[in-house]
DNA sequence: TATGAATGAGGGTTCATTCAT
DNA sequence: TATGAATGAACCCTCATTCAT
């Protein structure tokens, strides 16, 4: 704030519907769509009320444009995975673990997952724009490796509707810390996490199998 | 409503707060804390606002009673669990369709998992709370069913933090009906679900595990 | 509102809306409707903003039911007149002495008048009620007793879209003392005003005709 | 628009005042004084806020410098009948036709005569002005016009407040045109108009007189 | 002269809460 | 116990006005 002092009226006009963006999503993280205040919002930025109308139409649309500003679609992530070698456990793990990092460690689309699933009856859209950006294509994937395994022998047949079950732990672990945040349930080493996690996915639980 | 008729006087008032709890829930869950209208709840029920405040001092203390009243602890789960017999397996396979069926598929537990994950940070009593009466018991059970498992040679030892990864895709199933509820993610089959879940639970990914 | 201590709850919420009708009456009339304020409009009942909507949801829809409620329909005005007895001149005179006293003298009605001349525009409805209920009967009264006149041989023939011109001299004082209140224009004498008006109307201005 | 491209700048800048006039005029017509914009005004104009406040102070400032530009005194109209001939009578018909052309046809003067009513609470000088510029004048006019056809035995003799009813059909049809503009009232032939109305005027109502 | 970002004082509306009945 | 009129504190949004550029 104080060193904004420096940028010239037009960088600051071109900073400040991202300022504005910021401060919402803090707030609406904080206190929901409804409980959200725009003077908050405003103060947090340093200006006044007036001042985020001038960027936003609306409340709803401040918070559509919020959501739509940080939810940055899994391109790189989908990008990174195409051009992955070595065995299909291997991409799979690969795959897995940037998954959670992006979801469950990275505390913007984690905050994001709490709004989707709190405001999401409310903007039917976001949850449809959800599901095609960001859902949607990472099961696609998903699938798509498990099948590569399966035809090329590592992974048994499985029906298809399992990939929920495969990716199941990086959302269980975003939606803990999102309840818990540190307070009860620490939040797992990640290498430790992930090991434990690619174990019991690709051996299993049971000693001795066959 | 038409029913009540029969209903003594007495009945009615005993009736009354339960009533008010039952119209809070719905919308609390539709409407979140803040968007909730005392209003709305009291019409649901047929009376007007102020008859709320005669059984619930504020809107905050009618949520927080409302929470309770819905959260039945898991007594009688763990109470059934505590009785099962057979191979840590078959126990442990029980206990998850249990779950399953009290978190995924209850509506109820479904939606107080939504208010937990949207309002926690308004109610860190009612995350406390939650946790002592759902996380952890479930969670130690859990745990003592695999340690069990172990010790009688059955299922391999794992790092403690895991029991997570365990219920995972119960609480991923439950959170995704959350967002979506049918519009683009269909609810799976209760019996393909469950058995696609306890095989690579127990089994794993991989085809050929030595 | 001192004496209003001794009225009943029920008296008083009988009274509510009838005093905020007031209320608004002279808040429009004095700034228009863009221009009153909702506040101003409790505060001359003695009430709190929110008091008022408790009885009106919008101030759009208060300041119609304020014209409503304001507007009573020519009724028997019109029905006297049916009742009258006489030549045409003397029945015209009735009806337009009438008239006079009803628009030009009554406040309400003048200031009715003010409103629907300056918030027409936004109250399209407005302008059809107004036309249906005053306007429209009023003509065709007026239409009817010249065709008896004309009928009768006291009145000459003259084209139908004249009425105006009858009753001109009335809608004309009324929209003086509108514009001037008293300031510059002095309020005419109702005798002498009528007692020229119809000198007028009936013999014309030309000493000698024919 | 298209066409001042061929302006110099400096013409074009002593234009935007009246441009900026043009623009006020019409908000402040079709919304009141509270209920226009300035955004709006300088929207018209294709410039923004800022610019009108080069040119006028206030919103109020504007206002009135509009009803000043737009209110150009009956100067040559009282100049033509200065000049005119004939019969008291024929002098008495030019001078109404030229004011029914200068009132009731001119969408200025009406609309200026809809914000004389609507806003003149709110700005008395407006009043006064318009008191002494045109109303004065020209019922003085008529005044004269009248005393001159009683001295020379062409009209009868009346009360000198009549004036007013001498030109209300004028003033009446200004005003319906301004409520139902077209709507409801279909807006009258001139000629025919002018021809009942003198009529009338001279004429009276009844067949025999005297 | 013109811009337009920013202000800030409201204004309409909502709603949890109170309390006399 | 139940009502519902009334309150008043917010909250969203508007808009006349300012001022640095």
């Amino acid at each position: 704030m104080a060193d904004q002092k420096k940028l010239t009226r037009a960088e600051q006009k071109a900073l400040r519907p991202i300022q504005i963006l910021d401060a919402a999503f803090e707030e609406f993280v904080r206190n929901g769509f409804t409980g959200a205040r725009v003077d908050d919002i405003a103060d947090r930025v340093g200006v006044t009320k007036g001042t985020v109308y001038v960027y936003f139409e609306t409340k709803e649309k401040l918070f559509e444009a919020m959501i739509s500003h940080f939810s940055v679609p899994f391109q790189e992530l989908l990008a990174i995975t195409a051009s992955l070698s070595g065995s299909a456990a291997d991409r799979l793990m690969s795959m897995l673990g940037l998954l959670y990092d992006q979801i469950a460690e990275d505390r913007t689309t984690r905050e994001l997952t709490r709004l989707v699933i709190s405001e999401g009856q409310r903007f039917p859209d976001l949850i449809d724009r959800h599901h095609d950006q960001f859902i949607a294509p990472v099961i696609a994937k998903i699938d798509n490796l498990i099948l590569e395994g399966v035809e090329s022998g590592e992974f048994r047949e499985i029906p298809v509707e399992f990939s929920d079950i495969v990716v199941a732990p990086i959302l269980t672990t975003t939606v803990l810390r999102l309840i818990f945040d540190d307070r009860r349930v620490p939040t797992p080493d990640r290498e430790a996490f992930l090991r434990t996690y690619f174990d019991l996915l690709f051996n299993g639980l049971l000693v001795d199998r066959r």
